[in-house]
DNA sequence: ATTTGATACAGGAAAAACCCCTTTTGAGTC
DNA sequence: GACTCAAAAGGGGTTTTTCCTGTATCAAAT
């Protein structure tokens, strides 16, 4: 029997190497590529004439995150099967996730015999939802008529730019635009993003991998 | 010939299942137990009364980290091989855990060959220095004279309440001291790790994984 | 017995962050 | 052209953070 074809995405080499031995010892899966970020994988993509089985992604990437890769696909391979590969369980990334097509979102603290089963039912079912990302559609769907939280660009390249020691004067130079503009930009995320402090914010830019450590 | 025995301890099941594969792969190594914490590490090492050749061991883990495992293998068994696996390239950390007795300090995305290479030069040889450690270690021999900057006990605890919404006050409030204690920390702080702002010490208390998201 | 050093704490002030409310601007709609 | 809506910017005020300098205490070192 042909084996499904899996490719991996994910900066951390060994990582991305052990799994590809965990994988091929399930018997039933070959790793036909890895990459190491969203900007090779995209290069992959276009360039295979076959498309993988089932794409695990990675979310926290130095060059072209799981988000950015998530909304690439979303637009150009709709169909692509793609199991999330995370270490953060920030309801906002895993829901961002979920609409942009994803088929299943897993924690790497997760046992093989589960990761298995995940591999399996996205495969075979099409989805993977665990007792995780179930709760979290659930909460979601019962708050659906607030509205939610969609971050805007603006809003993107100021979070960026959070983690740092630069002042909100600092970071409105940088970004040409006026201190109270900045100081409307903040707000609004206390908002969207539930918390009271700059130190949320960058807690929150960590947590969905806006920001890389 | 016998195999050389290698622990790890890591809480992502899934890198720490794959890892063992890819060990396993290389042939010479069998991978003798698998942990999730310092806890339990700890609690097999004193049951067991054969020491691992080598201990994998993961810096961020939420229960008892790397530093403080790494602390208490210095204080009971100095002598334990251990190969550190990170994703941080935070000097101070890495510096902390070389003084503690780590024989090598590596980054999750090192490849596999490397890694191999690691492992038998940690095993073999006693110690393996990247480049990067090579470097920092430089670094740190240059400025020996500064004195360095081991953090105290309130300073640590402080730290892990830096990555909040919380006032100074609130925090001053929880460690039932004065405001203006807790600025001291904080100016402290500020020097000690070369910041200028909270955000800073949420970095650094992330970076170290004295905060755990 | 004095010095030294670390720790807890204070006064006071400037800068930054936080908050609320209003106006301007610009692009798209009717 | 008038209308609407969102993004950009401003006025002005409170709280928090940041910074500097200085004091009281206690224990260890000289």
């Amino acid at each position: 029997m042909k084996k499904f074809k899996i490719v991996i995405v994910d900066d951390h080499l060994l990582f991305s190497n052990s799994l590809k031995k965990l994988i091929e010892s399930f018997g039933d899966y070959e790793i036909s590529n890895q990459l190491v970020n969203g900007r090779q994988f995209v290069d992959y993509i276009q360039s295979s004439n076959e498309a993988p089985d089932l794409v695990l992604l990675d979310v926290q990437m130095p060059v072209m995150d799981g988000i950015e890769t998530m909304a690439w696909l979303s637009d150009n391979r709709p169909d692509q099967k793609v199991l999330i590969l995370s270490m953060t369980d920030d309801e906002t990334t895993i829901i961002q996730l979920l609409k942009l097509g994803a088929k299943g979102y897993i924690l790497k603290d997760i046992d093989p015999s589960k990761f298995k089963l995940a591999i399996e039912k996205v495969i075979h079912s099409g989805f993977y939802h665990s007792e995780l990302i179930s709760s979290i559609m659930l909460d979601e769907m019962n708050r659906n008529h607030e509205k939610v939280n969609p971050l805007n660009e603006k809003e993107i390249e100021f979070l960026t730019k959070i983690c740092s020691d630069k002042t909100y004067k600092e970071i409105a130079g940088e970004m040409y635009l006026s201190p109270k503009t900045i100081d409307g930009y903040r707000a609004n995320l206390f908002k969207k993003l539930n918390v009271k402090s700059r130190v949320g914010l960058a807690m929150y830019a960590i947590k969905s991998g806006l920001f890389k450590i």
